[in-house]
DNA sequence: TGTACATTTGCACAATCATTCAAATGAAAA
DNA sequence: TTTTCATTTGAATGATTGTGCAAATGTACA
């Protein structure tokens, strides 16, 4: 069974259909790749990866991940927009922290799916 | 306690070789973010969330993604070359499906994220 | 007050990338 | 063979983005 509409020919109507529906049911594609987009740069990466294990300065943060410290401050904006990454001031310095562990779990699946 | 190496500043050394020694643990950052990217567009998530309920030819994820066929190709063939997904031919269809399950993982976790 | 220093921000640029169009490939049917 | 159709490929393009430089902000200390 096939039928052609606005130039795109379907072959398998009912399976399509089906598909569409399962796949209506969890949060929009767009949702979850600008999410996935925050994890999917080395330089995030490293910054989560530290904050992983220690809350850390804007200084120190620098010299784990190798960047200026100008790139680094528009990442973690990026980070924060996000919700990814909270901070706390104390006098001039800036601590950076993971806002919860639902990315580390993520990574976690990530690193092992590589170390298959 | 701080030092000055290479005009970055460093001002919790033993805090910041520390978190260096468990980084190096896991995956490169680049490793893993080559590998997050493939999952971090729209139209590639949508073939992969389409793929996880059936195998599909090209023509049926078109329409499912809404894309061009072209563009779609080139997409999968991204993907394919990432190992996310293989196909089978058969006459002139080509059928998709996922190469392993990893990924469905992940992307649930993902979804369990953005629904709290 | 003024100096020093950590961090942020605005701007600019190079590089990457998702997409489309047009042409090529390949396989079945006529 | 020739035709038809599904899929792939190559080239071109518009948009996005990661980064650094220079300037601005803000805080502590002399």
């Amino acid at each position: 069974m096939s039928s052609d509409v606005c130039d795109i020919t379907i072959i398998h109507q009912e399976v399509v259909d089906r598909v569409a529906g399962e796949m209506a049911k969890s949060p929009s594609a767009t949702t979850m790749a600008e999410f996935l987009k925050a994890l999917a740069d080395p330089t995030r990466l490293k910054v989560i990866q530290a904050l992983r294990h220690s809350e850390l300065c804007v200084c120190d943060l620098t010299a784990l991940v190798g960047i200026s410290v100008s790139g680094l401050s528009h990442q973690l904006r990026y980070l924060r927009n996000k919700n990814i990454v909270k901070f706390r001031k104390e006098g001039k310095l800036a601590y950076y922290s993971l806002a919860d562990d639902h990315v580390g779990q993520i990574i976690d699946l990530v690193s092992k799916h590589i170390n298959e």
